[in-house]
DNA sequence: TATATTTACGAACGGTCGGTCGTTTTGTAG
DNA sequence: CTACAAAACGACCGACCGTTCGTAAATATA
């Protein structure tokens, strides 16, 4: 931990400013994003923000860096504390859609924004976006596989299609939000995920919510 | 139909932009497209787009338009020639995947993209991609309905929640290919879909695909 | 106090954006 | 051929973009 007062200034400028671009690119876009956007929001200039970052790719890679972790903090860190198995992953889809319930981010989900706007844009963003979105799925696979290795679910279960089923419902959660209302969206969201599962479960296992 | 030879030209130009348009607002995103790089692809003058579009805004709500209109000739059109019921819905889950599959659109999914564009940003544009998303959702959930009242589902059966889960597996597909490669995405969608539907046949239907 | 270093700023640059305007080209009609 | 209309163009505008640079303020060290 360092002492000197000018570090710990940068370190909270930067801190701001992550804060407050993750929050602008969700609305504008991680491209459509401008750095007088961020800069103004904050009250700083624009080539301050030169000083923290040499490039504005250089600061959306930080903005990616920064909504991952934000992203483990509400969502996989929480569903952690479930133990492994079905609980797990429930706990896991049950924490993503309270994370877009809870309207942190104004423009719903960084990820998804970003994905769908870098898909077809090669470059660093979109091979980070790649990455991180490869590294989301594979954990949700490790989760679906320990329901399976722990007894929780038949045997024959296809981890990789219960993670793409998981993952389908969480996003359509986000995007349908806005049109449908919460309470519907997340509703059926929750209870598309219970249906799916229900079947799969062994009968040592029947802890599932209603 | 009109004969005067400047009308057609101007029809076929205006025809041009649209499909070119809709192409790379597919790949730099709806607003990201530039009316530079529509008129240079297309090898005409940025001020010749004038002509036909009175602003920037006016051709995106016809590239809408024009999407709307690609979307119905090659997923609801060819689904609706399957007799309503199950086989409708799962018509058009497939066609659309199928969609998906022959890469008509570089970028993916043009209203998926989109929604995810101006999901957070007010005004026109925004409007409208709603009102497409609520008719398409409208429409999805009719098409569910009928599978109930047809008698291909049990009765008791949530044509809303159908619905929502048809909606995820698609977006969640178009979203995934780029990453899991078309074999394992598409076959985890349509598989899915499958798997959602059969507990949910009454004992009359049983025509599903393995 | 003198000297570095980090942070932040204002002014300016080239480039691209959406948009305007007057003109030329292309085609129709009398 | 003349008169007219639609389509397309080239030149240009102000605004904003990302970026650079020289400088000033804040904070450390000696």
């Amino acid at each position: 931990m360092t002492q000197d007062g000018r570090l710990i200034r940068g370190e909270r400028t930067r801190a701001a400013v992550l804060d407050q671009a993750l929050l602008l690119a969700t609305v504008s876009g991680l491209d459509g994003l401008s750095l007088s956007q961020v800069a103004d929001a904050l009250g700083v200039s624009k080539s301050g923000l030169f000083a923290h970052w040499r490039s504005k790719e250089a600061l959306q890679l930080a903005v990616i860096g920064h909504a991952r972790e934000q992203w483990t903090a509400r969502v996989v860190r929480p569903a952690l504390e479930s133990p492994p198995g079905v609980r797990r992953l429930w706990a896991l889809h049950d924490h993503r859609l309270g994370f877009y319930e809870s309207r942190v981010l104004p423009g719903g989900c960084f990820f998804a924004n970003a994905h769908f706007e870098f898909n077809a844009r090669p470059g660093v963003l979109r091979d980070r976006l790649a990455t991180e979105q490869h590294d989301w799925m594979a954990f949700l696979i490790r989760v679906a596989t320990e329901a399976v290795t722990v007894g929780d679910l038949r045997p024959g279960t296809d981890p990789g299609e219960l993670a793409y089923v998981t993952e389908s419902l969480g996003v359509c959660a986000v995007m349908q939000a806005p049109l449908l209302g919460d309470a519907l969206t997340f509703g059926h969201a929750r209870r598309a995920l219970l249906d799916h599962l229900r079947p799969l479960t062994t009968t040592s296992f029947s802890e599932l919510p209603t």
